[in-house]
DNA sequence: AGACTAACCTGAAAGC
DNA sequence: TGCTTTCAGGTTAGTC
């Protein structure tokens, strides 16, 4: 569920509770394909550890820890990282800095069978808690240096896409442009919601073969990627099933969507209807009129 | 290599 | 009021 925008904001929200506080232990589910790395090794592995810095490439987290080992989150569809727990409010009032009011980053929470992580500090403080009711979100623990195939498969992150590697990409492929921007080995981030968004503001159809598209065109479908990532982040993500902020506050951005879910609904631009087509497998939507 | 599909799960909403 | 079907911000393994 989550793209590029909810996976930073999700960043930037979970880095003050996630980072530099010694974990005392991790509670998890049982054993299932959540977990690239079985729960038991990935308990033992964090104990008594410090995550230093929290990365993001495309839609993965990516924690470094103190003794230089690696840990890989990615939120699938429905998966939700946040800071919480009985009695935490007060501990991280008087252990941690004023900066940034951390009460209200915290929610109320009581685990339950779908809250596959559970990581509790050494400070006594909030806990850290990693929910995903569908499970198609991922885990996984990288020793020192151990390099991630999964991470090696994705592109440049999509804020740093350019219109020269698009072009290129396209050139081969007689997929639709959409399939090509859904390819996290092209640009890592991207995902349906704002896949149709950018192609919107690009006046590119979403059914366009790739081959077809002109250098013109890839000029806009990045700088309508870039522009429609940047302003989501500014906004909190989309919060349009079942998304929140990490502090459990809804985003905004559905609020300017364009085209995703807007079905038979008026275009912003021309007043045409919008229309609705699945592409390899993905719902996509787009206005007949602006879009050739 | 590129293109498709089926599969991994759960839950909400729509259809009958 | 059920029971069934459809759909969902994702990715990967397997087949042609």
């Amino acid at each position: 569920m989550p793209e590029l925008p909810e996976v930073e904001v999700t960043r930037r929200q979970i880095g003050p509770l996630l980072l530099r506080r010694r974990i005392a232990s991790v509670i998890t589910t049982a054993p299932s394909y959540f977990f690239l790395t079985e729960p038991d090794v990935l308990r033992r592995k964090l104990r008594g550890r410090r995550i230093e810095r929290l990365e993001r490439h495309g839609k993965y987290l990516i924690g470094t820890l103190d003794d230089g080992s690696r840990l890989l989150l990615h939120l699938g569809m429905t998966g939700q990282l946040f800071g919480g727990g009985v009695s935490s409010v007060r501990l991280l009032s008087a252990t941690r800095g004023a900066s940034l009011s951390p009460e209200a980053q915290l929610v109320a929470f009581t685990p339950d069978r779908h809250t596959h992580l559970r990581i509790q500090f050494e400070d006594r403080g909030p806990e850290v808690y990693f929910r995903d009711t569908r499970k198609f979100g991922k885990v996984q623990w990288l020793a020192a240096e151990e390099p991630s195939p999964r991470l090696q498969l994705l592109g440049v992150d999509a804020l740093q896409a350019t219109a020269a590697r698009l072009l290129a990409e396209t050139r081969s492929r007689r997929v639709p442009i959409k399939t090509v921007l859904l390819d996290q080995s092209v640009f890592a981030g991207i995902g349906n919601i704002y896949a149709d968004e950018a192609l919107f503001v690009a006046g590119v159809r979403p059914t366009r073969r790739a081959q077809r598209l002109s250098a013109d065109e890839s000029a806009r479908v990045v700088r309508a990627v870039k522009r429609i990532l940047l302003r989501s982040i500014e906004t909190g993500g989309s919060s349009i099933s079942d998304y929140v902020q990490p502090d459990g506050s809804d985003g905004a951005y559905q609020d300017e969507r364009r085209v995703y879910d807007r079905t038979g609904e008026a275009c912003l631009r021309c007043g045409a209807s919008i229309k609705r087509l699945v592409i390899g497998t993905r719902s996509s939507h787009y206005c007949p009129r602006c879009q050739r």
